[in-house]
DNA sequence: ATCCAGGATGTAT
DNA sequence: ATACATCATGGA
């Protein structure tokens, strides 16, 4: 494979890829050490984290597998092919971290959780593979929506050997639509298996298409997501923040409920849509999903 | 054993 | 629009 290294000490704000990769935004790397959320996000870390990436227009032609790891102030990366443009798409590492965090109201839970994880970037995830990881995640725990997608991927995605070792793409919407729900429910997925079927067809299909959405104004975007099966207006969040470039997008999940209740009482408006209009804006518009993935990893870690 | 996890759906009001 | 029961799974 080839080999590079990107000095940390050329993005601005830095880079943390322990806390990017392992705050429950993407659900498509994986650790081969093994060690995927056992460790406390403390110490920062050195691991390999890895993926592959079918093609993205514009970004990368042809499916790709990188590993990379933060060692010495530098990103260094393994793939099969040039990772530079598709690690800056993938861990938006030309977002301006100085500037967001500068364009975020200044409160004391804001400001805790920016300087626990300073570094953590939103990622940029492909948007299939995003759609269906958050369809996984209604109530079930980061690590299982992990594994979900992990299983996923080894029983009926693409198989690609480099250098030995055996890779697996995330399945294709085609792929996906052609197994049944009781194929699926042997994953483990329980009763979002029917939602992962249908949806996954809805798109092999061509009946919808989930890229439309960043076309769209931020709402209207969120509306078109819902058409989807398994998807509501958080799920929807998700998929804006973390796969289609809405870095407004605030999902209310139960960590941000619980964060509204204990600070943000005034936001609670009783409806999803009014409250994410308000949290929004206490959030500081353009960048608050920023804030919202600050917030919810730093509670989610016990508020330390 | 009981509770809970990055909620959504179908139904009734 | 809003309120409610129901939906699998496994770890604490």
């Amino acid at each position: 494979m080839e080999q590079g290294a990107i000095p940390i000490a050329e993005l601005a704000g830095g880079f943390d890829l322990q806390s990017t990769g392992e705050s429950g935004q993407s659900y498509l790397w994986d650790r081969p050490d093994g060690e995927m959320y056992t460790t406390t996000a403390a110490h920062g870390g050195d691991a390999w984290y890895e993926t592959v990436v079918t093609p993205i227009p514009d970004v990368i032609e042809e499916s790709a597998v990188v590993r990379v790891r933060q060692v010495d102030g530098e990103l260094r990366w393994e793939s099969t092919t040039d990772a530079v443009p598709l690690l800056t798409h993938l861990l938006r590492l030309d977002d301006d971290l100085h500037a967001i965090e500068a364009d975020t109201p200044a409160d004391p839970l804001l400001d805790s959780a920016f300087e626990r994880y300073r570094g953590m970037r939103l990622v940029r995830d492909p948007v299939f593979p995003c759609l269906i990881s958050f369809i996984c995640s209604a109530q079930m725990r980061v690590s299982r929506i992990h594994g979900m997608q992990r299983r996923l991927a080894r029983e009926y995605g693409d198989e690609i050997q480099v250098d030995g070792e055996t890779y697996h793409a995330f399945p294709t919407p085609g792929q996906l639509a052609e197994r049944t729900e009781e194929e699926l429910r042997e994953l483990s997925l329980g009763y979002r298996a029917p939602y992962v079927q249908r949806t996954a067809a809805m798109i092999a299909d061509g009946e919808a298409d989930p890229r439309a959405a960043m076309g769209l104004d931020y709402e209207d975007a969120r509306d078109h997501l819902t058409q989807f099966v398994g998807v509501g207006d958080k799920v929807a969040d998700c998929v804006l923040l973390f796969s289609l470039g809405f870095t407004e997008a605030v999902p209310l999940d139960t960590w941000i409920q619980t964060a509204i209740a204990d600070h943000y009482p005034d936001c609670d408006q009783g409806g999803y849509v009014s409250t994410s209009r308000a949290i929004r804006e206490q959030f500081g518009g353009q960048y608050a999903g920023y804030a919202q993935t600050y917030v919810f990893h730093y509670l989610r870690n016990g508020g330390n």
